[in-house]
DNA sequence: ATATAGATCTCGTCA
DNA sequence: TGACGAGGTCTATAT
């Protein structure tokens, strides 16, 4: 594709609101929070209708150069070398892409309609949920006084206490709990122990495991480990269907 | 375009190995280590040479499903209801996208050559290479003896001592050091003065600023603050240069 | 494989 | 706006 026809399909893509995508061959320099280089090779650029620059490599998952919406755009020409190359700039101008381009593949633009948004379920935050609707599943007289909680001494995910008055606070982990859980949970139990001037306060890390340093730093501290599943909301379709194609 | 259509291009696609793109009106199903859904809008469906798959919406820079390489696709045609879908499933098959595809608008793709890594710079890495060869910018009497060493006291980013024989270490943070940072290097210290039997060891927070929260705590542990500034390898290009078009 | 911690993390939320 | 913590985090590295 010639570089004019290039700047056309992006004007007139932009100008209609499109979410644009093309194949190219790039260098690309980047400078901002960090700084990176990476020499001439085949990549996708998407630039999102809200103005999100994403540019990805042929393999992985992540985009190996990216702006944050809302990213401006320029073309610029190097005086003594003709290079021509897009100058891509974050929002407060804190970051910049410098994107040499030789070669413009295909570029392919559309206005995508959609404003829905992903219903999610399994988080941290459903397993606060789920403890505090079974409170039994922790002791079987505890009674659960709060959940997500910001409170001065931290983001408490469920708080409440036993039958003989004892503060307990749990942190919950929808994985195996590692040692910056721990460390966590002993900083919202000690503060609240300082701040309160109680010393009946104690911890538990509520997740499906935990990794041994952890456990063993959990014991130093005299908190407790509660083995507790993350709950699941959805049913998987029946996978007994008709299949028609099979590919990859 | 036809479903037939679309099919025979995805599967000539894979066949040479090629990263393919498309925009599609979709709803999407997902079940694996959470579980999600979203009803149908328009997205662009990127399938990579690893057979990464991330699912865009037109806003926003996160993809709003994805699954590691090598996913595995097949098309699926509800008996009762004729609908086609695409089953996705990661590797272990512990996860699944169901995505029931009622339009495919385009499709487009292309074998991209790319084996190149990025250079990045201004990782924390860099920061603690830079505390190690300029040691006075902790104190003037700082030795340093390793970096980025993992022991049994835990990931020190810096460790060293100083005239006195205090043993010190030093936790680095690119950008504002928070509670967590904090609670990190006092793990460090107690665990290396409670292992060695040493009390002559103590802590710095290597961090362009702190917060105040974390200023207190670190205080309250006996811990310091050196306010250092991430070092930048690369210049910025000159952006003196003749504009050639600017858009958006 | 598990454990640990960084990341141009991103994203939401609350004071 | 800054601070704080979760994330289907992902990715790299060491044991």
């Amino acid at each position: 594709m010639k570089f004019q026809d290039f700047i056309d399909k992006v004007k007139l893509a932009q100008s209609k609101g499109e979410l644009i995508s093309f194949f190219c061959k790039c260098a690309i320099t980047y400078s901002g929070r960090a700084e990176s280089y990476l020499d001439f090779g085949d990549r996708l650029i998407i630039i999102k209708q809200d103005k999100t620059l994403l540019i990805h490599q042929p393999d992985g998952g992540m985009p190996i150069n990216y702006l944050k919406a809302p990213a401006s755009a320029e073309f610029i020409l190097d005086e003594t070398q003709e290079k021509p190359f897009i100058l891509l700039e974050g929002r407060s101008g804190a970051d910049e892409i410098d994107c040499e381009i030789t070669k413009v593949y295909d570029l392919y633009s559309r206005k995508l309609i959609d404003g829905l948004k992903q219903d999610l379920a399994g988080s941290e935050a459903e397993m606060s949920d789920y403890i505090r609707d079974h409170p039994e599943i922790i002791s079987k007289d505890f009674i659960p006084l709060s959940r997500e909680e910001h409170t001065k001494y931290g983001f408490i995910d469920v708080f409440g206490h036993t039958g003989d008055g004892t503060l307990l606070i749990i942190e919950c982990k929808r994985y195996t709990a590692g040692l910056s859980g721990v460390t966590q949970l002993r900083r919202y139990v000690e503060k609240m122990k300082s701040l309160k001037g109680i010393k009946a306060v104690t911890g538990v890390i509520a997740a499906p495991a935990i990794t041994s340093n952890a456990m063993e730093m959990l014991k130093d501290w005299k908190l407790d480990f509660i083995r507790v599943d993350p709950p699941k909301r959805f049913v998987r379709k029946n996978k007994r269907q008709k299949k028609i194609e099979s590919f990859f």
